[in-house]
RNA sequence: GCGCCUGUAGCUCAGCUGGAUAGAGCAUCGGCCUUCUAAGCCGAGGGUCGCAGGUUCGAGUCCUGCCAGGCGCGCCA
């Protein structure tokens, strides 16, 4: 197996800029890196260096660039040719061989491919969804779960150790609330006058969670209303509504290491200690009844009530405890996926960490904006009041979860994201979810028309003339699949999963036009399977790797990869007569 | 009024942290089906990158100021 280009000619680059910029200081901060060229030709890797090198010499950029294409040694990278072009940058193209060489790597490292170490392992706590258990998950929620799990997963790849952590708010006014308007419904159901309490729960949902509460306490609380007796509608409704929560996010593929209580901050003594330890720093105060933290000496707008006159924390003192919580718990990185329209906390509980002295970065933050839904062309609306659409579920029973999953995933987060559902329920290539899962059907359907055996033989060691793979459309796709590892890496970091399905849809792309290239047929396997064995078995090994590639970019985005797709592939696959 | 995010093709959006001729999908238009995938393939048109300055070899990308949209600015969570 041949080392990995990109690194031998980084090393290589590095040595002989090491070479040309000796003695110069001001040199010393140019790095060297290789580039991925967005025109094909201008090779497979290109590099700036010289350019960036240019100012600090006192050189040209072209001339530096000539010097080092004269003085670098290529013949342990794969290179087979390097030019210096434009401005000065220096182009590599690799040597097909070099390339191929790629496709057998990926048939073998097989489901590890495009996997990294860079997070060495390190524990990182990754919080999402946190939804308050007042009612169902709606259709806001589908964004931040899929974007969450998303990250994660892509954290995962790279070699973090990821802790998915669901943080219930079942703790404060709303909970009261709740358990207050379940009960007026109650009430009424045994006839009995009560009113929903001003700010309280109206869905329908609470007038079913009455009506389950009947049957299992019959008239037991009727016109109760004591202390201990809401307490007995706030448990039942939360314990319902937690359950139906999740249920819906099973279905949605989401699976949580821990659910994390507010509750449970203030039965451990959390929430005092916090209060305690933020009072050492010198920068508590009161002020008409409340005590209040000096979070303007930290970055924020304007100074906050952490205890309220009446003797109650505010919500700001527990977020505080639960972000020392999890530093307590031996994460020293979080990350916190809200929707943006949380964004005006964000200061206050980072000028809470930060006085307690927590490092900048923890934790960090990924917000993402609103979602619109479209549907006949029109806006559709979600109210929290019963209607259509309205519930996660009726979204993803409606597009199914792979394209709700997706959809809520192929835009940048800060961006804002019009959900088309039209779109969403098409499905044809129009759809981009069918157009991968359509492409990875397709290499999956050349596998069964081959047969077992023969395709055994090419994906053993040397049992495939790679270089036979010689097409344009057919360097180009490997070329594409070269990339993958650095779109996770790159993805992860920036905790950005739309770059991944931006590749994937171009890969899926690239796919096609290699599936089809110069096949006039209307039946494309048997135009890739041509009667040549030596080239069959060549394109056997390409068609795994594509679905190497496919079915991993699929596996970051938790959307399953189906092997056969329904009618034309399920018709393709099926057993031949005879 | 203040803060955060966004402004790129008719529409929805990418644009690899400052690089080469700004890309994709949808929509539109033009070619391809009498052997098993037309749910498809090939091609074309379409842009003052919101506006105006600035920084430098070089700006969609960075800095400033405007304009427009979204979200937020409670002793609510």
């Amino acid at each position: 197996m041949s080392r990995d280009p990109q690194i031998a000619i980084e090393e290589e680059l590095h040595r002989v800029v090491l070479e040309i910029r000796q003695g110069s200081e001001a040199a010393r901060d140019v790095e060297v890196r290789l580039e991925r060229p967005r025109d094909p030709t201008h090779g497979d890797w290109a590099s700036n260096v010289a350019m960036a090198l240019a100012k600090p010499l006192r050189r040209p950029p072209r001339e530096i660039a000539e010097e080092i294409r004269s003085r670098i040694d290529l013949s342990r990278t794969g290179v087979e040719d390097l030019q210096v072009a434009g401005p000065g940058f220096l182009n590599f193209r690799l040597a097909a061989a070099a390339l191929t060489d790629v496709l057998a790597r990926i048939v073998t490292d097989d489901d590890a491919w495009g996997r990294s170490a860079t997070g060495a392992g390190e524990r990182i706590l990754v919080e999402w969804v946190s939804a308050n258990p007042t009612g169902p998950l709606h259709f806001g929620h589908g964004r931040q779960a899929a974007l969450g799990d998303a990250i994660s997963t892509l954290l995962q790849w790279t070699g973090w150790s990821v802790h998915r952590e669901f943080y219930y708010n079942d703790a404060g006014k709303q909970m009261d609330l709740l358990a207050r308007s379940v009960r007026a419904r109650y009430q009424q159901l045994l006839g009995l006058p009560a009113e929903i309490p001003e700010g309280g729960y109206q869905g329908e949902y609470i007038v079913e969670l009455a009506r389950e509460f009947r049957t299992e306490v019959g008239s037991r609380y009727e016109g109760d209303d004591t202390p201990e007796g809401l307490d007995a509608f706030r448990r039942f409704a939360v314990r319902m509504l937690r359950a139906e929560q999740d249920r819906d996010l099973k279905e949605f593929r989401l699976h949580f290491d821990s659910f994390y209580l507010e509750s449970s901050l203030y039965a451990d003594g959390l929430v005092t200690r916090t209060i305690e330890a933020l009072r050492a720093t010198g920068h508590v105060f009161e002020q008409e009844g409340a005590i209040w933290l000096r979070t303007t000496a930290f970055g924020d707008d304007k100074d906050r009530v952490m205890v309220r006159g009446t003797g109650e924390p505010t919500y700001f003192l527990p977020d505080v405890a639960y972000h020392v919580t999890k530093w307590e718990r031996g994460f020293q990185r979080a990350i916190n996926v809200q929707g943006s329209d949380h964004h005006g906390t964000i200061a206050r509980v980072r000028a809470g960490l930060r006085a307690l002295d927590y490092p900048e970065g923890f934790p960090e933050w990924v917000l993402h904006q609103m979602v619109r839904f479209e549907h006949g062309g029109k806006e559709v609306k979600f109210s929290k009041r019963a209607g259509s659409y309205t519930t996660l579920r009726e979204l993803f029973e409606m597009v199914g979860v792979d394209v709700a999953r997706y959809f809520f995933l192929m835009r940048k987060p800060e961006a804002q994201l019009v959900f088309d559902i039209d779109m969403a329920l098409d499905q044809s290539e129009k759809n981009p979810v069918y157009k991968i899962q359509y492409a990875h059907a397709r290499m999956c359907s050349i596998f069964v028309k081959a047969g077992g055996a023969e395709a055994e033989a090419a994906l053993a060691p040397g049992g495939a003339d790679l270089s036979l793979l010689a097409q344009p459309s057919e360097l180009e796709l490997i070329r594409a699949l070269t990339e993958f590892p650095d779109v996770g890496e790159r993805a992860a970091a920036l905790r950005a999963p739309h770059l991944v399905c931006e590749y994937l849809e171009q890969t899926a792309g690239e796919v096609n036009s290699w599936y089809h290239a110069g096949n006039p047929s209307r039946n494309p396997e048997l135009a890739v399977l041509v009667p040549d064995p030596a080239l069959r078995a060549a394109r056997l090994v390409l068609a795994r790797a594509v679905r190497v590639v496919l079915r991993n970019g699929l596996r970051i985005l938790n959307v399953s990869a189906p092997v056969r797709m329904e009618r034309a592939v399920d018709e393709a696959v099926a057993p031949q007569p005879g």
